[in-house]
RNA sequence: CGGGGUGUAGCGUAGCCCGGUUAUCGCGCCUGGUUUGGGACCAGGAGGUCGGAGGUUCGAAUCCUCUCACCCCGACCA
């Protein structure tokens, strides 16, 4: 999205989706709201999900799989967990299906009714809790650290490619603690883990911060969230860790037997990443020439293009590769070599640009007689010749230097769109013009907070964690506030 | 679910208002040749239930009704 960003703003869905598919990412799968996600898509899901998972084992945690299925009565144990899900639940109601009177088509068949119906989970806290009853006795069981790979449905009105699908990927990490203060600490690591992750590996800054009460998730006490902000100033919440008191083990009877034999109820935190970063990788990072894909995620790290005129020359061509290959996969760097002789050369500049390979290296004859190669970034789309026996540490260096200038670029960008603003009118007027985070005084109040989200369409994305005290009024009542929020327009 | 829009070959489209030969063009695909350092060129060729169903008509991509899918805006949300 380098180009012309504000005359295109109003067309960053179409630039959006054209880039996706063309990108070969993902596609509407004609069911409703679901995404088939293709090959290369799915490759960069995995390495996320390589990373994260990396992550979560290296601090205590153990993955479990817990039911698609949840029975209906489940969900009515906690009642503000029902509230927020009920309305976007897909139902099961039978279980078979018979052949029509006609015999062309099969029908539902009603005699095959559920005595309870059964929800596809839009997320697992109440069956997860349930069972959670049954493997918590006592203090030693605690804390119970476990993470969850799964899919999960929400039957949302409205939906959109990696951002919002009514079937998404995800991971759900469930804990069980004996004390309020570990709970807490638990959800603010893992918002913590979720930052490192994001900022380091996907090259995305974002802001941690608190949700207020209006926008927390149905049930828990606290959310910790982090929050990125995409090319066209709209904010995207790009994960969430929940602190959950004790409103689950209550709903669900967890208790466990303290050091002093009391029974308690435990402490839980839930918290959860999505294919949704996928999108926010694909919004933050890509130009008008496609992709652009942080080292750290690009399932192809670098391609090689040889440039041939006849079989000889390629045969030649093969063999120089095959070194280079070989010593950069020995520094553990992904290689493709594209040697079809089905495509040009500029067409596979085109399609490896379009897919957002970080590195691409040319060579042809000309090449091979001077011992060089020509390198191209794709973040800059600069080209550089060099020699071959400099590539591997070149290669190395760039990696580096491309996954921190992805990083800085994003972050210079993100910086420079968050506003100070004290003027109500001026609030409105840059909301529709700069776009991004406006750092506001509120206060506090949710009645505040929804008539400014009624009147410009914008939330309070976080209360940054860390923020500095500032007496001032607010923007819209006028009323006294101690700091400053940040809101923004959201996707 | 409310408002608006779009569905024509694998992709992107013209035609529709005002019904009338064999449905337009580009990309892609196939064959042959020349090419190959930024999406090659020439020649020939294949590919269509005009989203689906019903209706009006001598005749429907075109008009009418219903329906499905997708996109945008709203409500809902990660």
């Amino acid at each position: 999205m380098s180009k012309n960003l504000t005359t295109r703003a109003e067309d960053y869905s179409k630039w959006y989706n054209e880039l996706v598919v063309k990108a070969d990412l993902a596609e509407n799968s004609g069911v409703r709201g679901c995404m088939v996600i293709k090959p290369y898509g799915y490759a960069i899901w995995e390495k996320m999900q390589a990373q994260l998972d990396k992550m979560f084992k290296e601090t205590g945690h153990q993955n479990a799989y817990f039911p698609l299925f949840i029975p209906k009565s489940y969900f009515s144990k906690e009642a503000s967990h029902v509230d927020g899900f009920a309305k976007e639940c897909a139902v099961v109601t039978h279980y078979r299906l018979k052949a029509s009177e006609d015999g062309k088509s099969v029908v539902v068949d009603e005699s095959a009714k559920l005595e309870e119906e059964l929800i596809v989970r839009p997320t697992s806290e109440t069956i997860i809790w349930d069972t959670y009853r049954k493997w918590i006795q006592s203090y030693r069981d605690l804390p119970l650290l476990i993470n969850q790979w799964a899919n999960v449905v929400r039957w949302e009105m409205r939906t959109r490619l990696f951002l919002r699908t009514a079937e998404f990927l995800w991971q759900e990490g469930h804990t069980a603690h004996a004390t309020k203060q570990e709970a807490i600490e638990e959800a603010e690591k893992m918002m913590q883990v979720y930052a490192d992750f994001v900022q380091n590996f996907m090259a995305i800054p974002v802001i941690k911060g608190t949700k207020t009460a209006s926008e927390r998730f149905a049930g828990a006490l606290e959310t910790y969230c982090i929050e990125a902000l995409m090319q066209d100033g709209k904010a995207l919440q790009a994960g969430t860790s929940h602190y959950l008191g004790q409103n689950f083990a209550k709903a669900f009877d967890v208790k466990f037997a303290n050091k002093e034999g009391k029974q308690d109820y435990v402490w839980a935190t839930s918290w959860g990443v999505s294919t949704r970063l996928i999108g926010a990788l694909i919004m933050t990072h890509s130009d008008d020439n496609g992709l652009v894909l942080p080292p750290n995620l690009a399932p192809i790290q670098v391609v090689i293009v040889p440039i041939f005129k006849n079989e000889e020359q390629l045969e030649a061509i093969n063999q120089k590769v095959a070194e280079i290959q070989k010593a950069l996969q020995q520094r553990n760097i992904s290689v493709k070599y594209d040697n079809r002789d089905t495509q040009k050369p500029g067409w596979k500049f085109n399609e490896y640009e379009l897919k957002g390979v970080p590195l691409r290296i040319a060579i042809g004859p000309k090449d091979l007689e001077n011992g060089t190669v020509e390198l191209a970034r794709r973040d800059t789309l600069t080209k550089e010749v060099i020699a071959v026996d400099a590539i591997v540490d070149r290669i190395g260096h760039l990696l580096d230097e491309i996954q921190t200038t992805l990083f800085q670029k994003a972050k210079n960008f993100r910086d420079s769109h968050i506003t100070l603003v004290d003027d109500y009118t001026n609030f409105k007027e840059l909301l529709e013009t700069k776009g991004g985070f406006l750092a506001a005084h509120w206060d506090g109040t949710p009645e505040t907070e929804e008539a400014i989200k009624q009147e410009t369409k914008a939330t309070i994305r976080c209360i940054p964690i860390g923020n500095t005290p500032e007496n001032g009024l607010c923007i819209y009542s006028g009323k006294p506030s101690a700091q400053r929020v940040l809101f923004a327009k959201a996707y």
